[in-house]
DNA sequence: TTCCAGGCAATAC
DNA sequence: GTATTGCATGGA
């Protein structure tokens, strides 16, 4: 079975997951069901983020959620927009006790707010439109591949597929790669893989969904 | 109480 | 060059 079944399994059992999930979004509580938490889910919907402040929202998102389950993440994110601060220069002129506290239950907040100070700073140097690289994404301090590959995909549709230890657990589990394979190797062997099945218009859709419904799945087994 | 969650950088070896 | 450790909260 190569990884286009796997991908149909997952949604057929699942269905669309939707992320990532956006604050505009919380209260429509689109997806109760889903494993774990929360609103913002946006399922079959592909048309966000709509705006630059939902694109920083999020990478805010991707750096916080480093390690950390989403929904203590949600909590953060929460308490930054009830501080008005989904805004990299309001971040950076609002005190660091004041934002550390409102990230604070997403754990690891003294760095995460180093991580997301570098991060606004990098943002705001972008110009109108401007799409960041991976590689400048990876240069920034407290941004891995991971992070990197999750503001491509949800923030700016980048067609790059996410590996986390969930989609590695999920590939060793299906006997495709071996546990000493690093990031790179595995994600050109999904990518790779996937492009036998599927055309190039539609691979941001299908990197999203998939990765999504492997954090799905795993949540699930457990 | 212990373990782990949508990682990363620093340090040890 | 690879393996281990520190970072921190909240829920199961």
């Amino acid at each position: 079975m190569n990884l286009f079944e796997h991908y149909k399994k997952l949604l057929s059992k699942y269905g669309a997951q939707g992320w990532w999930p956006l604050i505009e979004l919380h209260k429509n509580n689109i997806n109760p069901t889903k494993t774990g938490s929360m609103n913002g889910y946006h399922p079959n919907d592909h048309s966000y983020p709509k705006n630059n402040k939902q694109i920083f929202e999020i990478c805010l998102g991707a750096i916080l959620t480093q390690n950390t389950s989403w929904t203590n993440v949600e909590k953060a994110v929460m308490n930054l927009n009830d501080l008005n601060v989904i805004d990299p220069y309001k971040i950076i002129d609002e005190s660091e006790d004041k934002i550390k506290l409102a990230i604070k239950p997403s754990g690891y907040f003294n760095q995460k707010y180093k991580k997301i100070i570098e991060f606004c700073k990098f943002f705001i140097k972008l110009k109108e439109n401007q799409i960041p690289t991976r590689e400048e994404l990876l240069e920034l301090w407290g941004i891995g591949f991971e992070t990197a590959d999750s503001i491509l995909l949800y923030a700016y549709r980048i067609p790059v597929f996410i590996v986390d230890t969930y989609t590695k657990r999920f590939l060793i589990s299906l006997d495709l790669i071996q546990k000493d394979w690093d990031y790179n190797k595995i994600q050109e062997l999904i990518e790779n893989d996937l492009g036998k099945n599927i055309k190039d218009d539609q691979k941001v859709i299908i990197y999203q969904e998939f990765h999504a419904l492997i954090v799905e799945y795993n949540k699930r087994i457990k």
